[in-house]
RNA sequence: GCGAGAGUGGUGAAAUUGGUAGACACGCCAGAUUUAGGAUCUGGUGCCCAUUCGAGGCGUAAGGGUUCGAGUCCCUUCUCUCGCACCA
């Protein structure tokens, strides 16, 4: 590799100003309440697991954002709390500790105290007297804290419930970490296949909260796909239950549709194969082949069902149920397409107007009934009875319209019907509103060792939770971090750990949890201590949080969408309901960066070989270059691939910058035509800087740099208002520059520069003239010239009176300051 | 299929309320300086013609519309990315 020639000695720079601001803890924020509330900032990124691998590029990214935008603030007097920290409890140090027999913690700390220095070395404006690490007992305390009020409040409950179980780690996922390959489910970390199985599990009930969570959104500044995916994935739906009875019989199966209005059209019943009903209502002749058909159906639970599922499978049960409506006889059939744990585990079937029923119904040979009639394609009172209109020509009609068929409700609109059939309905008490989720509640336990313990005993069959003084419940050392093999966790294996009293004050004795949280636990209310890491008498104080919160400007990548946010959202209500904090959303701004991609345009990967190490950048081109870079390639949110030419194009402007400042600073005035640059640099950076569109504020610097570059000369009063803008980007640099111009340190304490606007516009503009808008021509003016003298100046250009030649001018349009138009016939 | 977003030079990208498309940077070309250079400096660079002078044509995924004027507004179509995916 050839040995690079830079003249800008970054390598003795950088450090230089590190050690600078760290011994006099030039970034280090306390509560100041002469600050008015409007100038409280909370700018938050989203905290890092701390692997071994350490930093890549795109920690930095979001991180840089973050940083400039804070410093960028406290330069216009803002009071800015910027935290940093480490989201320290997951699987890969458990693993690690699996192969190698390595303690997690110390795996963890080594990785931290890495990522530390990887974070330090980029020059980043935290508060690093409030860092914390979700794995230290002083934290974790309090996430066992939340954990015990969620339990008071019967947030948090136990349960048998289907789960997915890894086989492969020993342990439980939720839902959430379950993704669907081609080979089957697989655990989203790890790629290891798992399966369902039944086991007791802790659930946090965060559908309890799922309105809240889906109304909360509208007020939050989030970006509308993040949001879109909350709303899908909590799956708000309206309609109605209806009961059907079971034909000779006293039971009854209740369904939920969304589609009331169409109950008419309801021909079969569909139950999931785990229904508690199918029994009943399965006669003896059908017995075998249900059986069969369950048997089959639990079996592929473990497979993919859903991946299954383009060929629609299900039996009939030999059973029949009545449509409450108009009392017809309709047969129950199972069906592995309706799912258990969505709705009530049974449909009514209404194969004219749900492409899934008419599917199954067009398989197994099942009647069709049309009882909805789409206006635009046909008339509704000339819908035939006995068979199938127009709308229902090519499949199912799912859209509104107008109901036929359909006794007296015929000819009303799809939107009335639903109302008045669930009225009639409830009349007769067959049938209610209802409102379904796709959201579950959370399962909550993790057969791990390295997570939070979860802080309850088990006397007997009773669940006590640990008293608030015995928190935090640390983890014991343990022989070895494997699963116990019982579905439990290796703590299981620790008698000493296991075995205690029960605290209710009866001294029996007691075993303890030993399933752990999962690493979201940590996540959810990190950003809260921030606020207040070292109180050990409260997550946070309520004069801190009333301070702070809400986190005004929170940014992370977009892989959190759900998971973390909703999660973190569903706590921090559950927080604010019992008046731990004052707002009930905890992020209002929301900001995903875009991944930064490898040079080949591919998602960053070992097996690539595309991967760029910070490291490396940093000590070939430093830290600013590599800041500056991040931020130039493109708009923040955007996905953008690694450039190293470009990388080495931002470098060149820092290497320029450093020249440009190794000339004698003048005091005398800078030529008029340098100063109206910077006060249009000024303003274009201070725009786009607060707006967070650093690529164009970027490249406005560049532009005034070029010029600086051609002068000869270099004077303090354009210089140094430069360097302040160039701060928060470059801040080693400029904190260098500053000092050579014989200011003191630091420039972070500076003030942002202004600009008078009168600066910020030429005195001469140019103006275009087009005829029949193509422009043929231009010419200098005075700014606001007036629109008569425009046009009579535009009108003597040569090559504009050619192309005026021999027509009729029929209208000019000017446009002050920029345009002359000039209509012909 | 549903939901969200995006299509602009060889590349990353700019472009207030509609007003000179391509700022800035990379790459490339030519030149200067240099023992050398992924150094520095100067000039050029959307495409097509002409290439000596621009009084030229075409250009923002495709097609249509509104307008004196459209990357920007409206309609239709296509492509791509991301998310969800039998949720009744």
């Amino acid at each position: 590799m050839m040995r690079r020639m830079s003249k800008y000695p970054f390598q003795s720079i950088e450090p230089k100003w590190q050690q600078y601001w760290e011994e006099k803890k030039t970034f280090r924020v306390t509560e100041d309440p002469s600050v008015p509330p409007e100038k409280r900032v909370y700018v938050l990124d989203m905290f890092p697991y701390p692997s071994a691998a350490g930093l890549h590029v795109g920690h930095p990214e979001g991180y840089t954002a973050t940083d400039i935008y804070s410093r960028y603030l406290r330069m216009n007097g803002y009071l800015v709390l910027h935290p940093m920290g480490f989201d320290s409890f997951g699987l890969p140090a458990e693993n690690y500790a699996l192969q190698t027999g390595t303690h997690p913690r110390d795996t963890t700390e080594a990785n931290i105290t890495y990522f530390r220095k990887q974070i330090k070395r980029l020059g980043f404006s935290y508060d690093w007297d409030r860092e914390v690490s979700t794995h230290e007992p002083s934290y974790y305390k309090w996430t066992q804290w939340i954990f015990l009020k969620l339990y008071e409040l019967g947030l948090a409950y136990m349960e048998e419930v289907p789960v997915w179980y890894c086989p492969d780690m020993g342990t439980v996922l939720a839902n959430e970490e379950v993704i669907t390959t081609p080979e089957g489910p697989r655990s989203e970390r790890g790629n290891y296949p798992v399966e369902r199985k039944p086991l007791r599990q802790w659930m946090l009930r965060i559908t309890a909260y799922a309105d809240r969570l889906l109304e909360g959104l509208d007020q939050l500044d989030w970006p509308e796909s993040i949001k879109a995916m909350q709303r899908n994935w909590i799956g708000r739906s309206e309609g109605a239950d209806v009961v059907f009875p079971v034909a000779d019989s006293q039971e009854q199966i209740e369904v939920f549709t969304t589609r009331p209005d169409t109950l008419f059209g309801a021909t079969y019943m569909v139950m999931a194969p785990e229904h508690p009903l199918v029994d009943t209502v399965t006669t003896s002749d059908r017995r075998s082949d249900v059986e069969a058909y369950r048997e089959k159906a639990l079996q592929k639970t473990d497979l993919e069902r859903t991946d299954l599922a383009k060929d629609k499978t299900g039996v009939f049960t030999g059973g029949y149920a009545v449509n409450p409506v108009n009392d017809a006889r309709i047969p129950i059939w199972i069906g592995d397409y309706i799912l258990m744990n969505y709705g009530t585990g049974a449909i009514m079937a209404v194969p004219g107007h749900d492409e899934r029923d008419w599917e199954f119904a067009e398989k197994f040979e099942l009647p069709i009934v049309q009882v909805v009639a789409d206006p635009e394609r046909e008339d509704p009172d000339r819908v035939p009875s006995g068979s199938l209109g127009k709308t229902l020509s090519d499949g199912a009609f799912a859209g509104d319209g107008v109901s036929v068929n359909s006794g007296h409700f015929s000819g009303k609109r799809t939107e009335d019907v639903k109302k008045e059939i669930v009225e009639w309905l409830q009349e007769r008490e067959l049938g209610r509103p209802a409102v379904n989720y796709k959201l579950r509640d959370w399962i909550f336990s993790r057969q791990r060792y390295w997570g939070e313990p979860i802080p309850v005993v088990h006397c007997g069959d009773a669940v006590v939770p640990l008293p608030e003084d015995q928190l935090p419940l640390t983890l014991p050392e343990v022989e070895t971090y494997k699963p116990a093999g019982t579905g439990e966790s290796p703590l299981a294996t620790v008698d000493s750990w296991v075995n205690t009293t029960c605290p209710d004050g009866s001294g029996k004795p007691a075993k303890r949890e030993t399933n752990t949280m999962p690493q979201w636990a940590g996540s959810c209310w990190y950003y809260l201590r921030f606020i207040d890491p070292h109180n050990d008498q409260e997550p946070a104080a309520r004069d801190k949080i009333d301070y702070w919160m809400p986190v005004d400007l929170y940014v992370g990548g977009a892989e959190h969408a759900v998971l973390h946010l909703l999660y973190a959202r569903f706590w921090h209500k559950v927080l604010y309901d019992i008046g731990v904090v004052n707002t009930d959303e905890p992020f209002q701004r929301l900001v995903n960066q875009g991944m930064i991609l490898g040079e080949d345009g591919m998602r960053m990967s070992k097996s690539r070989g595309n991967v760029i190490n910070p490291d490396d950048v940093i000590q070939e081109y430093g830290a600013d270059t590599l800041r500056l870079y991040e931020m130039f390639m493109g708009p923040l949110e955007q996905e953008k691939p690694w450039s190293t030419s470009g990388i080495a194009g931002v470098h060149r402007f820092l290497d320029r910058v450093w020249r440009v400042g190794r000339r004698k600073l003048e005091n005398s005035q800078a030529p008029d035509q340098i100063r109206r640059l910077l006060h249009k640099t000024i303003k274009k950076v201070t725009e786009d800087t607060g707006t967070l569109n650093f690529n164009t504020a970027i490249s406005q610097m560049m532009v005034f740099i070029n010029e600086l570059h051609k002068q000869e000369e270099l004077h303090r009063e354009v210089w140094e208002p430069f360097l302040r803008l160039l701060g928060p980007y470059a801040p080693h640099i400029a904190e260098e520059l500053w000092q050579q111009a014989g200011n003191a340190p630091s420039i972070a304490n500076q003030s942002w520069p202004t600009y008078v606007q009168s600066l910020t516009e030429d005195e001469e503009v140019a103006i275009a003239v087009q005829v029949n808008g193509k422009v043929r021509g231009e010419f200098n003016a005075p700014r606001d010239a007036d629109k008569d003298h425009l046009a009579e100046e535009a009108a003597r250009i040569d090559n504009v009176k050619r192309h005026l030649d021999g027509k009729t001018i029929a209208r000019t349009i000017v446009v002050p300051n920029k345009l002359v138009n000039f209509v012909v016939k």
